[in-house]
DNA sequence: CTGGGATAG
DNA sequence: ATTTCTATCCCAG
């Protein structure tokens, strides 16, 4: 039968994603931020991949060919982005940034600009050491251990922008707040919090996004950039019907191909069946207009779709089981899945380069041998850290100092795997079959490859002589007639060496609080008196206000002795800024 | 475990 | 971001 039965939501967790404003531009500005009021732009290929909003305002964009940059902006300075390795390094330094301040460690990247954190247990302490009360001068307790780490703020309030934009609370302003507003308020304001420190410390600004799952807290970020913070307010789940639940009145009006999770072939497949026609892509259109858009209400309220009906229209060779039901609770807003535990290694590391024309075995030994060199000294950059950085029972009372330290692998990757993409041949009619399939075949990684002593040449060769060859002839038997428009060499199944521990979980805590403590000190709220009166600058206002560009936060609001009140301005909006506790109780 | 596919930025 | 260069998760065998 075609039920439409969905999970119960999951809403009692507090998940907010950061995403780095133009990060790229970022990180040339972070390094000199006289680059900051002017216009920027990075260049990679003959193309802008991203710029400022400097060089926004002046009207350019992503994607823009560097001649038609010029001639719009003549006085842009463009930075060349293809050596991607300072954005990975800036990415590594933020990320630990940020995950300094998790408890769980629930901390999770995607691509070098974006950062999901599950805050519920930081929430959830805050939410039973507050006083509701005295909700104007609360402290953000940022440590268990250290009752002066953490921030005062508002409580009162919610930090930036909402979901609805008009939102007004719709219980009673003199009742307490429901429980479920309450932690997203919390969550704000520990969102506002790191974005400051984050502005303050490394010189970087960013978007965020709160809300319960990494869905929501992705998606309803993009709704306040750059800068901003946006929270998707309750309800989240149906109470009178649909009208007043604003999971469904927010990701109703996403195309389908917009949802995180649905891509390129299940939008395809989710647009033909909407059309009620097949693909009509590809007609030689490099650049061609974009297919008919499909907005998840449209097919969500379509009356032949349902959970069952997706499994068949979707389910294929290989994809993930269930699949029909995974993105029916993606139609309807709903995502349990968790924010990864963060990692100490990677789980992988690769290195490709894409050719013209690769198609004699002198050049592919070349390119090999270039590709060999790049993953070891990767590997060396990613997978081996000073000794005493390593926490080992016997190590750590013995190793003394720095200066004696040597370098140990955090881990030995066990498997090395060479890909190809092959072009594919000319059909009869003269036409290139657009092909990207793979084709990759994996070898034990020598061990010699872990030698610290031996120069990166050296060992770039023997793997090379020793393994990659015969891995190629594996994968092109043929002397020749093949012609490569990529090759990949990636090491994988990392075995974790003693010390370091995949999770936060055991005794790789106290390397955790650490890390926490060292981030903590140099802004903790040493001796906190609560404001005279009304309360710190209001976050509300600051955020509201946002002219967008310069508008920045005013770095006022966390230190001491600025708690002189300015009064209570125009307190507009307060009222709908209270609850209470009849309605809605969200679990 | 291996090899391939889908998805993401 | 179907282009490039990574990275992750999932599935079948």
């Amino acid at each position: 039968m075609g039920s439409k039965t969905l999970p119960a939501r999951k809403d009692g967790r507090v998940i907010i994603h950061f995403d780095y404003d133009c990060f790229y531009a970022s990180v040339f500005e972070a390094k000199n931020p006289a680059l900051k009021s002017l216009p920027l732009a990075v260049q990679q290929k003959q193309i802008i991949v991203t710029c400022n909003y400097e060089a926004r305002r002046r009207g350019l964009h992503k994607l823009q060919l560097i001649k038609e940059a010029k001639k719009i902006c003549p006085d842009v300075i463009i930075e060349l982005g293809e050596d991607i390795s300072p954005f990975r390094d800036a990415s590594k330094e933020l990320y630990n940034f940020v995950k300094a301040f998790s408890w769980n460690q629930r901390v999770e990247r995607l691509g070098f600009d974006e950062i999901w954190m599950d805050t519920t247990d930081i929430v959830e302490y805050n939410l039973e050491t507050l006083n509701r009360h005295d909700l104007e001068n609360s402290f953000f307790q940022l440590s268990r251990d250290d009752p002066t780490a953490g921030f005062s703020f508002d409580a009162s309030v919610l930090a930036g922008h909402k979901y609805p934009k008009d939102y007004i609370y719709p219980g009673n302003p003199d009742d307490v707040v429901d429980n479920l507003t309450f932690r997203l308020r919390l969550g704000s304001h520990l969102a506002l919090y790191i974005r400051h420190q984050l502005e303050q410390q490394k010189g970087y600004t960013c978007t965020v996004g709160i809300s319960t799952s990494k869905l929501l807290s992705k998606l309803v970020g993009n709704l306040n950039k750059p800068k901003g913070q946006t929270t998707l307010m309750p309800p989240l789940s149906q109470i009178d019907g649909q009208s007043n639940n604003n999971v469904i009145k927010f990701i109703d009006d996403h195309e389908v191909g917009k949802i995180p999770g649905i891509g390129f072939k299940l939008s395809q497949k989710l647009r033909d069946f909407y059309l009620g026609r097949p693909a009509e892509y590809d007609k030689g259109l490099i650049y061609g207009g974009r297919p008919e858009p499909v907005k998840v209400a449209e097919l969500r309220n379509h009356p032949d779709v349902n959970p069952e009906m997706l499994e068949k229209l979707l389910a294929g060779p290989g994809s993930p089981h269930g699949i029909g039901y995974k993105i029916w609770c993606l139609l309807n807003g709903i995502d349990d899945t968790e924010v990864g535990q963060a990692k100490a290694v990677p789980s992988q590391i690769s290195i490709e380069d894409s050719y013209i024309r690769l198609d004699t075995m002198p050049e592919v030994l070349r390119e090999l041998e270039t590709l060999a060199k790049s993953l070891i000294r990767r590997m060396h950059k990613d997978l081996v850290a000073d000794d005493d950085d390593v926490i080992e029972e016997v190590q750590s009372e013995t190793t003394t100092s720095s200066s004696l330290a040597s370098k140990k692998w955090l881990a030995y990757p066990k498997t090395v795997r060479l890909s190809t993409r092959p072009r594919p041949a000319l059909r009869p009619d003269g036409t290139r079959p657009r092909s990207f399939k793979r084709l990759s075949h994996s070898a034990p990684l020598p061990r010699f490859i872990f030698s610290l002593s031996t120069n990166i040449d050296s060992l770039a060769d023997r793997l090379v002589n020793e393994v990659l060859i015969a891995m190629f002839r594996k994968l092109h038997p043929e002397k020749q007639g093949w012609n490569l428009s990529l090759v990949n060499l990636a090491v994988t199944n990392m075995a974790e060496t003693a010390g370091v521990t995949k999770t936060a979980s055991g005794r790789d805590i106290s390397h955790m609080f650490k890390k926490q403590d060292d981030v903590l000190r140099d802004f903790r709220v040493t001796d906190f008196t609560p404001p005279p009166d009304s309360g710190s600058p209001r976050v509300e206002d600051l955020e509201e206000i946002d002219g967008g560009l310069d508008e920045h936060i005013e770095d006022k609001v966390y230190t001491e002795g600025d708690w002189d009140s300015e009064g209570d301005e125009d307190y507009e909006g307060r009222e709908s800024l209270w609850a209470d506790t009849g309605g809605i109780q969200s679990l």
